[in-house]
DNA sequence: AGCACGCCGACT
DNA sequence: GTCGGCGTGCTC
């Protein structure tokens, strides 16, 4: 590893807070790059980190650091390399994204220090005294004697865990047989691990080639279908990893939808593991990182913010179910975790794994292009069929609410025979749009080549443009044939439950959404109960589409596929592709399973190669769609959202940014301001303005110029603004 | 982002 | 006469 000098006189630190340019402190003392110091901000104290030693900026005067808090530097090269690239790239001050790295307790300013616990370990006993103990009628006291260590020790919780009463260990403590040693807590050692299934002829290719490439970079993108064991193959490279005396990151989507994958790698690696993610209490994220950034932990599993978690000796990194939006942050910097794996392995010359069994779109361009090597899974490890899909024409179809009869006779017959039926509602994020019953019709903006999304009004429902911002009136008649049965897809199935529960009155419905289900805990016995096939019918939205098991379900049926077909989101045909293969991989894990999508488009070009040719070309067929309309991955986009509490004032700085934006670029392409698809939100007033540029770098120094620009404008006061690059949704 | 400084309306 | 509204500008 890279030794940084230690060094006093003028430092650039890091500090919270929105600074463009960095901020310089004079340190009398020695003080390494990555190290936390207390400095003074006005008249605020706060915690910083140093970024480098460098000369003093002009016409300042430094004030001195007021203490330097660690010996040794907290985040490494490696790191801070990572968090200044990613501070470039999204265009975020780089003092917020370093602060902001750290778990709360060490920005804080705590001790960069582990934990200290009380063990219990048993005393030393002469042959006398311990052949009197186990002589005696003591026989619980025995036990705990003899199962505690004499070095080392056990926790409270660790005795508790074998089956001892914490009474006995008070006794034991009294009588003089054990004694408290403090010691900082240690990372939990798998010492027994359990041997993995044999891999099958693709898992064991793709094992090989992941492993040849240990110690350069690769980006690896490992393809395969649910069930297609995409896990073992992540365990196997990480167990080669591990003998390499190297450390393994492990990237999920969210930690709490997958216990049991935690769970399976805790059990088979023959490491130190620990995990990282937002539902840890403040002490176990600061334990957990420094377990990781000692080197202690081999293994790191954790959601997007672990992508920053200094590790030596990397020297492998994973991402789970690389297309998950989950590993886009939405708020403060907006990274995208997984294209920060990418870059991190890349600088840190070692592979990366991308996985899942519907690579995003980007990820197969990337493909395309040769940068990633795909390392495919076709077979079930399980050996079992594939689900059938395929598509319900609604055109015509009487609909209550939108439900088709065809869907429910299919209910009846698979619910009938015992089995689970799964009804996926496809509403999150996704503005509705006005379409035809009869033909399948929709409104499209006159102006773009894109749909307009039905705004409902008090009097009349209007029609906005979200690309140009045009409006007007819902028409009550169909343009194409003239019906005035106009539907509004992707609104409308809110009753889909009561209809059910009218429909199948014998059958037990169980919902499943972030609405009734707010909390893990209610989450976890909600899937619990559908796993134990104690419900018939489950309505759900995203979250059921994620890697639970229901060995009863049988059928899936998409209810509103035309919300992501006719959107006017861009990303939404692509996401509606992941969700049917994704929903259809929950089908069919032990009896055979079919998918029905509800559609009045199912000679929509996406839908229709994913029916008959699979994932992959349906979303080459989008892919060269993008390119012909020069949208991402072919062009580069920004998206600036700005609001106000007053409508003009937040029009007003839109406009001031789209002014600089095409000041500082003559070939960038700036759309708007245009009003946001919710314009006014919690007393807020939203605008946006959209950047594309043909390649990442004239983004990047557009934005290194716009930011500070429109950060020092006089109308910025007031605005809350925020740069979004590489937006997932253009709203 | 905070936070102080500063200049104009409704209260003891 | 002041208390406090938030507009403006600075923080190494």
């Amino acid at each position: 590893m890279k030794i940084t000098p230690s060094d006093s006189g003028p430092i650039a630190v890091a500090v919270p807070g929105k600074f463009h340019l960095k901020l310089h402190y004079n340190s009398p003392d020695a003080v390494h790059v990555g190290a936390r110091v207390k400095v003074t901000l006005g008249n605020k104290p706060l915690t910083g980190v140093v970024l480098e030693h460098s000369a003093a900026p002009n016409n300042v005067k430094l004030k001195n650091i007021v203490e330097v808090l660690d010996e040794k530097p907290l985040l490494d090269q490696a790191s801070l390399s990572l968090l200044n690239w990613a501070a470039n790239y999204y265009a975020h001050p780089v003092g917020d994204c370093v602060c902001s790295s750290l778990p709360t307790l060490l920005s804080n300013g705590e001790p960069a220090e582990l934990t200290v616990t009380e063990l219990y370990q048993q005393t030393k006993l002469d042959a006398d005294s311990l052949n009197k103990l186990e002589q005696s009628r003591a026989k619980q006291q025995t036990a705990l004697y003899k199962a505690l260590p004499r070095e080392g020790g056990l926790s409270k919780a660790q005795i508790k865990e074998r089956g001892h009463k914490t009474t006995t260990l008070k006794t034991l403590l009294e009588k003089g047989l054990a004694q408290v040693v403090e010691e900082q807590i240690q990372c939990p050692q798998n010492t027994k691990p359990s041997a993995g299934p044999a891999l099958t002829d693709e898992q064991a290719e793709a094992v090989s080639q992941i492993n040849e490439a240990t110690g350069q970079h690769q980006c690896f993108v490992l393809e395969g279908v649910t069930g297609s064991g995409k896990t073992e193959v992540y365990l196997q490279a990480a167990a080669h990893c591990l003998a390499q005396e190297k450390s393994v990151l492990i990237l999920v989507p969210e930690i709490g939808l997958t216990p049991q994958f935690l769970n399976r790698v805790q059990q088979r690696l023959p490491a130190a593991i620990t995990v990282l993610h937002s539902g840890l209490n403040a002490k176990d994220r600061k334990d957990n990182w420094l377990f990781a950034q000692s080197g202690q932990a081999k293994v790191i599993i954790g959601t997007r913010s672990a992508i920053f978690t200094p590790i030596p000796n990397l020297g492998l990194i994973v991402v789970d179910e690389e297309h998950d939006t989950a590993f886009k942050q939405q708020d403060q910097m907006r990274y995208h975790a997984r294209d920060l794996a990418v870059v991190r392995a890349h600088q840190a010359q070692i592979p990366v794994v991308l996985g899942s069994a519907t690579p995003a779109s980007e990820t197969l361009a990337n493909i395309q292009r040769g940068q990633y090597k795909r390392l495919q899974l076709t077979q079930r490890a399980t050996g079992q069929r594939v689900p059938s899909i395929a598509a319900i024409d609604l055109r015509s179809q009487t609909l209550k609410d939108y439900l088709s009869q065809t869907l429910i006779n299919k209910i009846k017959q698979h619910t009938d025979a015992g089995n689970q039926a799964l009804l996926f509602l496809n509403r999150r994020g996704v503005a509705p749009v006005l379409l035809c019953h009869e033909c399948g019709w929709s409104a499209d903006c006159h102006s773009c080549d894109s749909r307009m999304t039905l705004h409902r009004g008090q009097y009349r429902d209007m029609l906005r443009c979200h690309h140009c911002d045009a409006s007007r009136k819902a028409p009550q008649q169909c343009g194409s044939c003239g019906s005035s049965n106009l539907l509004s897809a992707g609104a409308g199935t809110a009753g889909l439950e009561e209809t059910l529960t009218q429909l199948f009155p014998d059958k037990t419905i169980l919902r499943v959404d972030r609405d009734n289900t707010r909390t893990a805990s209610a989450l976890h016995s909600a899937l619990d109960k559908a796993a134990k096939g104690k419900a018939d019918i489950l309505v759900g939205t995203q979250m059921l589409a994620k890697g639970h098991h229901f060995p009863k379900l049988t059928l899936v049926g998409i209810v509103d596929a035309d919300a992501g077909l006719y959107s006017s989101d861009y990303r939404a045909a692509e996401r509606l592709a992941q969700q049917v293969v994704q929903v259809a991989g929950r089908a069919g894990r032990e009896a055979p399973g079919e998918v029905l999508i509800q559609t009045h488009m199912p000679e929509h070009p996406v839908l229709e190669t994913l029916l008959k040719s699979g994932y992959d070309k349906a979303i080459s067929a989008l892919l060269e769609e993008r390119q012909a309309a020069m949208m991402p991955p072919y062009s580069h986009m920004a998206l600036i959202r700005v609001s106000h509490t007053r409508a003009d004032r937040a029009e007003a700085f839109a406009r001031a940014v789209g002014h600089f934006a095409g000041q500082f670029s003559q070939q960038a392409n700036i759309m708007g301001p245009i009003t946001a698809p919710m314009p006014k939100k919690a007393n807020r007033w939203h605008f946006q303005v959209l950047i594309q540029t043909q390649t990442r770098s004239e983004r990047s120094q557009l934005l290194a110029q716009l930011v500070p620009a429109a950060d020092q404008h006089k109308l910025a006061s007031g605005v809350r603004w925020s740069v979004d690059v590489d937006p997932l949704d253009l709203f």
